[in-house]
DNA sequence: GGGCAATACTG
DNA sequence: CAGTAT
DNA sequence: GCCC
């Protein structure tokens, strides 16, 4: 897949009526149980009328300046929020109902006929023994629950302690005066925008290729110190052919891009054209809006995608009847609205604590590490990568079923897309993977994760590919290739020079490489910090 | 006109 | 094998 | 889509 296209920044903004009706809203949003194009249609209001959306809410961001926060109805609220962080929180929280009820009467409502009560659902699931369905438990219960599993109390007060460090350190970022921004002015917004809706259209109908062409010349043009005012100032860049050349050309010229138009304009949204028309800027066609949102389901591609299009389904709800989906693809439906939450690095924080400690209880001595965007420093994550290894360069064998075992036990894992096993017969570098869903101790809400157990030897490679990102792999992979190696996450390889062969075979001569720096003076490559590898 | 990272699992 | 995932 |  091309590399997932970055939000740009102030994605919304150039729309917003800074008098609207929403003025001085800051909302967090509680996506469960609600269609996601429906949702996107009213942030986009919400936004364009003066207000907010907060994408991440953690612990500390009461002081971060959310007044507002909308869900469904109590049950979703509480699925995603601590009864206790809703009981200090100083804001509204409503339901829907009242963005609906605003934006149908025109005049900003009053929140109060619209205040969700939580605290009535939590007292009455509470009541009912806890064991509802969907239910999350206070920041207390959660604690408990990781001691019920068996962890120390050391253990417990350890992260209780890390928890408020974090608060206390958001506290401080927000009270020292607003985030401040030193991004320079986005002097060609008007063409990367565009350019931004042709990565997810052609990544969308499956065009990786053409997709990351105008993914590689985004940087490049936001580089630029000055406002494109015709094609001749752009025609030597890198990344900039003669199409991408012509495109900028009409752009600057006329304001916009007849291809992109033509994108849009074959299919109006009959839900888009229900509401008030939205900016061209903003519109998709309906059919490539649907395919990219079908796409998004985990297990589902372009081609699925298109399929399903064509046989005629126009929603989520439509996909839950299709008898033709995989397993895995039903998972991914089902929790659709979980996994596309981010996790806050905090709780990645304590998940990587946790797994290392069901870990070692295990197979003592075992490397647990989390690699992903959480190793590479974000804020907060899209999903766990989990990497495992043992220093003794064997006993990593058998250990992942084990592993995964427990962890269903404890109901930490709980759901599986896929589990392969190779350690024990020695096929396939004797990785054992796992891929499947999890939820944070006490929540149900779920999150994709990942775990993959090496042997020692190829334990850094595998921590670099899973470390990332993808632009830096693809770049080291290349690198090696042109140095006569094979690179991936099993190893580095001397490739072996078939006679005319295009795709150098990987002998089994694996050069040692102990540690990432070993791999990255190997090939020549400067290093980089786990940080520093956001390319 | 071919390559664009390289490889593993599902059905 | 095609499709999807990392 | 771009680059060689």
């Amino acid at each position: 897949m091309a590399p997932k296209r970055k939000p740009a920044r102030g994605a919304a903004a150039e729309e917003r009526d800074p008098d609207g009706m929403f003025r001085g809203v800051s909302a967090f949003i509680v996506p469960q149980g609600v269609q996601g194009r429906r949702l996107e249609v009213w942030k986009q209001r919400l936004v364009q009328m003066g207000g907010r959306v907060v994408e991440k809410l953690d612990k500390g961001s009461a002081a971060a300046g959310v007044n507002h926060v909308l869900a469904m109805d109590a049950k979703a609220l509480l699925r995603v929020l601590d009864a206790a962080w809703l009981h200090r929180f100083r804001g509204s929280v409503v339901s829907f109902e009242w963005l609906e009820e605003c934006l149908k009467s025109g005049e900003r409502l009053p929140e109060r006929k619209f205040t969700i009560n939580h605290e009535e659902e939590f007292k009455l699931k509470k009541a009912a023994g806890n064991g509802g369905s969907g239910a999350s438990q206070p920041a207390k219960r959660s604690k408990i629950s990781l001691r019920i599993l068996g962890i120390s109390r050391e253990q417990v007060t350890r992260i209780g302690r890390s928890i408020q460090m974090q608060m206390r350190i958001k506290v401080q970022e927000a009270s020292s005066g607003g985030p401040s921004i030193y991004a320079p002015a986005d002097l060609n917004r008007n063409i990367t925008k565009i350019f931004g809706r042709l990565i997810d259209i052609y990544r969308a109908l499956g065009d990786d290729r053409r997709s990351f062409s105008y993914y590689k010349a985004i940087p490049v043009i936001e580089k630029l110190p000055f406002k494109i005012e015709s094609a001749e100032q752009v025609k030597d860049l890198p990344t900039i052919g003669k199409s991408l050349k012509d495109h900028i050309n009409e752009i600057v010229t006329t304001g916009k891009l007849s291809k992109l138009e033509h994108f849009e304009n074959d299919e109006k949204s009959t839900l888009l054209q229900s509401v008030k028309p939205l900016p061209i800027s903003t519109q998709f066609s309906f059919k490539v809006r649907t395919i990219s949102l079908f796409g998004e389901v985990w297990g589902v591609g372009p081609a699925t995608a298109l399929k399903l299009y064509e046989k005629g389904h126009r929603t989520l709800d439509d996909l839950r009847k299709d008898e033709s989906l995989t397993n895995a693809q039903r998972i991914g439906l089902k929790y659709f609205d979980d996994i596309r939450q981010r996790i806050p690095r905090h709780e990645v924080s304590e998940m990587e604590k946790f797994l290392q400690d069901v870990g070692k209880d295990i197979l003592p001595g075992v490397i647990i590490v989390c690699g992903g965007s959480y190793r590479r420093g974000k804020a907060s994550c899209g999903d766990m990568d989990i990497v495992i290894t043992h220093p003794d360069g064997e006993s990593h064998v058998g250990f992942l079923p084990k592993f995964v075992q427990r962890l269903k036990e404890i109901n930490f894992l709980r759901e599986d897309l896929i589990f392969s096993i190779h350690s024990v017969d020695g096929t396939d570098s004797g990785v054992d993977t796992y891929f499947g869903l999890c939820a944070y101790p006490g929540r149900e809400l779920r999150h994709r994760i990942d775990l993959k157990v090496y042997p020692r030897n190829r334990y850094a490679c595998g921590l670099l590919a899973w470390t990332g990102n993808d632009v830096l792999n693809r770049r080291l992979r290349l690198l090696a290739d042109s140095k006569g190696y094979v690179l991936d996450d099993t190893g580095l390889y001397l490739a072996t020079r078939g006679s005319g062969g295009k795709h150098a075979g990987r002998s089994d001569a694996i050069v040692n490489c102990h540690t990432e720096k070993d791999v990255f003076d190997t090939l020549g490559f400067p290093w980089l910090e786990p940080h520093e590898r956001n390319l």
